[in-house]
Formats: structure tokens, sequence, C-alpha cells
DNA sequence: TTAAAGTAATTAATATATTAATCATTCATA
DNA sequence: TATGAATGATTAATATATTAATTACTTTAA
């Protein structure tokens, strides 16, 4: 294998091409992109959540959130509501309608996941998130010693 | 932390968002996306590849390597050349000035990739490529018993 | 040899990523 | 209290991702 094809980047992303088409049919089905069911995925255990919280918690830059959420709210799964405290904010909450298709997708997504989480052992998914995180730790919070 | 920010394709995520910063940096300075920079790369150990080819090794999908290899080509990195033997091919070729580039830019990536590597000891790194290359295998082709 | 099936690259349409800029609002402070 | 700095969401411009369709060419088989 070339080297390149070893490096740490083409490591994820591979892994990512790998395990996201499973994920991805079961949310075509939905008719939900990826971007669309993290956003979803992050509102289950909050009530509402800002764009910028949303963004934080799911990874997705707040420019593409802009359509994402246009998206969402025109399917009718999310509405935008401005903070009245500070106009500034816009809070946005699922629907009924979001709600209940998270409920009838969220089972499902787990069943995927643990699917990938037969194929190792509680103590490699450990190892896995150890070795991770402190690869994406910032150099400047790091510990030396 | 919310249950769904620990998934596997979470965690996959937040690590790529963590490393990648660094080299893109790095590929800024020279004028080239992520992805640009993945096909120059990828023409390293090959003197010429075609399209569907560097799609497989880059991960990247084929719809957009055409306009990744039209801005290459604008730039003047590499060059196309239609296959005789089966004019169905085009084989991408790096230029000289492609091949400066990449010589000049693979020092400084390698760099990045050392450190990231020494933030984890080698058992860790073996550890890190046996998990996740168990998670990415195709269902088909996983072994039972 | 010729029509049908297959293949490599590309185009098309829509969604998202990236970076910089803008707009409205709020905060801090002179 | 007016005003410049800071903040949250959005827009703008360009690049890429995703899926389906198309085009040019090759192979296969009748």
């Amino acid at each position: 294998m070339p080297k390149f094809l070893n490096s740490l980047p083409m490591l994820l992303s591979r892994t990512l091409d790998g395990i996201m088409p499973r994920y991805r049919s079961l949310f075509q089905a939905h008719g939900l992109t990826d971007q669309q069911w993290r956003v979803l995925r992050a509102l289950w255990e909050q009530k509402h959540l800002t764009s910028a919280e949303i963004s934080q918690m799911t990874l997705l830059p707040t420019p593409s959130l802009v359509g994402i959420l246009d998206r969402l709210e025109k399917k009718g799964l999310i509405g935008r509501l401005r903070s009245v405290k500070d106009r500034r904010h816009v809070h946005i909450i699922p629907t009924q309608a979001g709600r209940d298709l998270q409920a009838h997708m969220l089972p499902k997504v787990e069943q995927i996941h643990d699917i990938y989480m037969q194929r190792i052992t509680p103590e490699e998914w450990d190892e896995l998130n150890r070795i991770l995180n402190k690869m994406a730790e910032p150099a400047e919070q790091r510990s030396f010693a």
C-alpha cells in the first residue's frame, strides 16, 4: 500500500467512507441527508438549541447550517424562534413531526451503530477513543512531560 | 457528553476536524485545497494514473475529480492525456511544476504527520489501524467464527 | 459485422464546506 | 448616553460531495 494511504487523514477518511453508506441508506429512506440527521439528533436530548450550539455539537459549520436548517424547516421538522432576551439568537426547536421522526429513526440508527460496535471489544472501543482524542487535542492544551 | 457525540461517526469526524486545520494552513500557503493536494500526492509514487485510479486511491468521487483536475490543470500542475490504446481512459500526469511543488511540500506534510505520530506510540498506531480497519471492513468479506 | 451490453469520463442538479464579508443587535466604556 | 468593539446569524463566492444521467468508446455475442 502506497505510503500516503497509510497516513492518519487517509485512515480516518477511509474508515468514514467504509461505515457511512450503511447509515446513509437509512437517512435516505427517510428523505434526510447525513447533516440533516445530525441536526435532528443533536436536538434529541435538548428541547432547543441556538445555531451556534448546534454547530458546536454537530461540527457543521454555521454557514452550512443556514441551508440545512432552511431545508429542515421546509420539511416541517424544525422551527426557528428568535430569542426575545437577545434578538441575535435564534432558537431551533423540533416540531412534533420532527420529534416523531427522531423517535422512529433513532432505534434504527442505534442498530447500525451496534453492528460496528460488535466488531470490536469494549476495551478496543476505549482504546480507540483514547488514542484518537490524544491525536485531536489542540496543541495548546496538551500536557508536557 | 451527550450520547451521539460519542458515536463512531462523530468520533472520526471530530478527530478529522482536529487534525486537518494544521494541514490546511500548509496547503493554503501553496494555493491548494485538501483535495487538490491529495491528487498531487497520489501522483507522487506513480508516473501517471487514470481518473478512476486516482479516485480509488484518494477516495475522491469521480464527479468531484473532474473539477479538481480542471483546477490543477489550470494551475499548470498536471496534464491530461487521452489513452491511444483505449480512448475512454484519460491519463493524469504531473507537470514539472507539479513535481516541483510535490517535492517542496512533501517534507512539510510529513513533518505535520510526525507531529501527530509523536503523540502516540508505534504500538498505539498499530492498534488504531487494526481497530479502524476492522470497523470499515465490508460485511461481505468479514470472517465469521 | 453489427447490435446490445459494458466501461471511463463527464455533465447535471442539488446539498454542503470553506473563507470572508455583512447585518442586526448587544455590550463596554468614555 | 452615544459610540466603537464584540457577537450571532446570515449572505456571498468558490470548491467539493452525492446521485443520476449522458457521452464516447469498447467489448461481447448473435
